[in-house]
DNA sequence: AACAGACCATAATGGTATTACGGTCAATTT
DNA sequence: AAATTGACCGTAATACCATTATGGTCTGTT
């Protein structure tokens, strides 16, 4: 395998078994059995291939996201599909789960950075969605970008914000109702 | 003025100006003009007399709140204009400010309770004008704790959220409309 | 030309001596 | 006697500094 996928991989296992501040470029260099300039000669610093590995994550994150979209299903089905999609991954993807407790924990500010990022590109993500389905005819027209961020705001707090302050969380069915009955319902023509 | 009135608003004056942490009880001695012992008959450790200004602040808030409707308003303009009042008075009152910064800051786990217990409040608030609401006939049936969880979120993430990461903040009446047009719209009868 | 690892300046860490703090209580004032 | 005080106590936080660990470089090696 070459060099940079090797040392990618590496570096991969290093950031989620350890997190970002306690991964030491060393460690990576041992990992991939390379020598430390070695690292150097691909990424131009450790923040750099931090960056790589999580654009390679958010890359997975929109491929698992889009195959769980269903050709026939109407707009707010496939809308919500699509983006409890992206909390469980959020949930289940080591290096994600491990970026966010050192976010809390340790505030380190290049994980802050790269969160926000994240946010960020999930937002354009699905403030493209919402686009198409205004083109299709599907939506009635309205301001994607603020649309996407009440949507993905109102998700964010319905499933990860409640169970912190409320003993038994949401059940995606309770989830479900509640966005259909307030904020897709009003989007839909 | 009463010894107990004079200790309240001397920690009051304390905690406003160097937070909870770096508050210390030999301080509000000192500016109360009172030996440190005294407190201790009113109060029986700082976190109680940090819960006592609290409870008070959380009653002006109810209070400017109330204030706030009109009579012959609807449902939404008095909610919208109550929900964005309980946000000004976040950013103006000077004591919430400074539990907020200390919160982001210190982590002071005395503060995180209080600032939990204040949302608390703010949401059972809510709660009860949207089942005074449905009550009244002006809204549909709801889950008012659900709705109220939703609402107050959302108004969270525009207000709050939206500013930290987009350069200029969304206009009171962006705010407004996007709201009316989707979860205020929703409850209507 | 690609790679390695000793090397450097600086940042992080750990250990500890010192200080500051919340809370108590015997002495004092009212 | 009831209320008030501030010196006092055990512990937790802080400041300090010596030591180590780390990101990044760069010359020698393959």
């Amino acid at each position: 395998m070459d060099r940079r996928e090797e040392i990618m991989l590496a570096a991969e296992k290093s950031f989620t078994m350890f997190g970002y501040k306690a991964t030491t470029m060393d460690q990576v260099a041992k990992i991939a059995n390379v020598g430390k300039g070695t690292i150097y000669t691909f990424f131009s610093n450790k923040e750099e291939l931090f960056h790589s590995i999580v654009w390679k994550m958010i890359g997975e994150m929109k491929d698992v996201s889009e195959r769980t979209a269903t050709e026939g299903a109407s707009f707010q089905e496939n809308a919500h599909a699509r983006i409890m999609q992206l909390l469980k991954f959020r949930e289940t993807h080591q290096l994600f789960i491990k970026l966010i407790e050192e976010e809390q924990e340790l505030r380190t500010p290049a994980v802050g950075d790269v969160l926000t990022s994240i946010e960020k590109e999930i937002l354009k993500f699905i403030a493209g969605k919402i686009e198409r389905g205004v083109a299709k005819g599907e939506l009635k027209p309205c301001n994607s970008e603020l649309i996407a961020y009440l949507l993905f705001k109102s998700y964010l707090a319905l499933v990860i914000d409640w169970s912190k302050t409320h003993d038994e969380q949401l059940t995606e069915e309770q989830i479900t109702n509640v966005l259909n009955d307030t904020i897709f319902s009003s989007l839909l023509v």
